[in-house]
DNA sequence: GTCTATACATCGATAGAC
DNA sequence: GTCTATCGATGTATAGAC
């Protein structure tokens, strides 16, 4: 039965890009189906249900999302450059999969896929503790890197700042005419301003003080 | 026909409630006439078909939504204090639509609706010219109350601090044990973390110069 | 305007030939 | 394993009585 894994692995890849797409009730097993090159029924036969195709085929995506997601965290110990290639790194892992994270946040309030429990799994497996952002967080604290600012809030800026861009990147291009969000150019240059941003903050240079008009 | 705008009332709340839910292909006819007390055959009635009742409930819903949202923006003219007042009012407002923003961010890739253009027309109706966030932005660099930062940059990371870990909330809530993020008490701190973060950054104080262990 | 009953389409799933 | 044909359930939409 492991012969024909090949038909399964495009009924797979065929899901996956059918549900992200679509989300679990639009999507078709018809359309599934045609995509795969196949027919309707051996989809039943691989995978009993739409329910079981639905899971299993997540199950994957998500777990290779987060898997290489924390492979690419370095362990640079000076945090403004570990933040330099964090940002940087995230946003080229998240860009190209902006469907999967806008099919997570819409999907995982519905269903009973356990996302966070896969997401947890993952970086215990790439030795972290706890989340590895935290930690990492905590110890530049520790080390006088950075200020003592509350961690969790941190991060949830940080992801908030390269995340948010890119899963709505079809609203917010209509609302600053010509910005092309999910491009290369786009994206390096935003690395580099999160990063300033966060480093630095906005507030006005006491070297410069403001004149008044 | 305008005495039964009652009925056509308790339908289109019904319908918001059901389609935010379900999102639009997720979301059954008769579900919408339980909720609403009445019978499918009504829904057909007042909105001819689903297309059209989903299409008019998002109208109003996206309107309103975006209406007290421009009303809420002052016209403080220290830019510190009216980033602390935007931020908290932004938080309080979104955070009780928190699935609408969802359903936007899902629904904006699929459906022709336009939400950006009705944004953009609360917007001007509110007497702003292109985005009020970048306005201010660009008045305040000029005024040297804030650094010469990017100011499209800015506002995105902004807003994206704002509604990321409102929308995230169940995925980020099992990733960080005992968070509660949609609480008053979560929120107020929150927005005087990005305020603090937004402004101060987090790069080490100059007045005290780190100590290597 | 509001209801019941039903038409009509579509979808997920299965039976059975090859 | 893969196909065609079809069943049964469910969903949108309509007809027609009141």
């Amino acid at each position: 039965m492991e012969i024909s894994t090949e038909t399964e692995q495009k009924i797979l890849q065929a899901a996956r890009e059918i549900f992200l797409e679509k989300g679990k009730d639009g999507a078709r097993m018809q359309e599934i189906a045609d995509r795969a090159g196949i027919n309707k029924a051996l989809l039943h036969y691989y995978f009993r249900s739409k329910e079981r195709l639905f899971s299993q085929a997540f199950l994957l995506e998500v777990k290779s999302m987060f898997s290489t997601l924390f492979e690419s965290i370095s362990t640079e110990t000076d945090f403004y450059k570990f933040l330099d290639q964090f940002i940087k790194s995230y946003l080229s892992h998240i860009s190209p999969r902006r469907n999967l994270l806008r099919f997570i946040l819409w999907e995982s309030e519905k269903t009973k896929i356990e996302f966070a429990k896969y997401i947890m799994e993952e970086s215990k497996k790439h030795g972290f503790k706890e989340n590895p952002l935290i930690d990492l967080t905590r110890t530049a604290i520790s080390h006088n890197q950075i200020k003592e600012i509350d961690e969790v809030n941190f991060i949830l800026s940080l992801l908030g700042m390269c995340v948010f861009p890119i899963i709505a990147a079809p609203v917010i291009e209509k609302m600053f005419g010509n910005l092309k969000i999910n491009t290369p150019a786009f994206l390096n240059n935003r690395s580099a301003e999160i990063l300033n941003l966060v480093w630095y903050g906005i507030g006005p240079d006491k070297q410069n003080p403001p004149f008044h008009k």
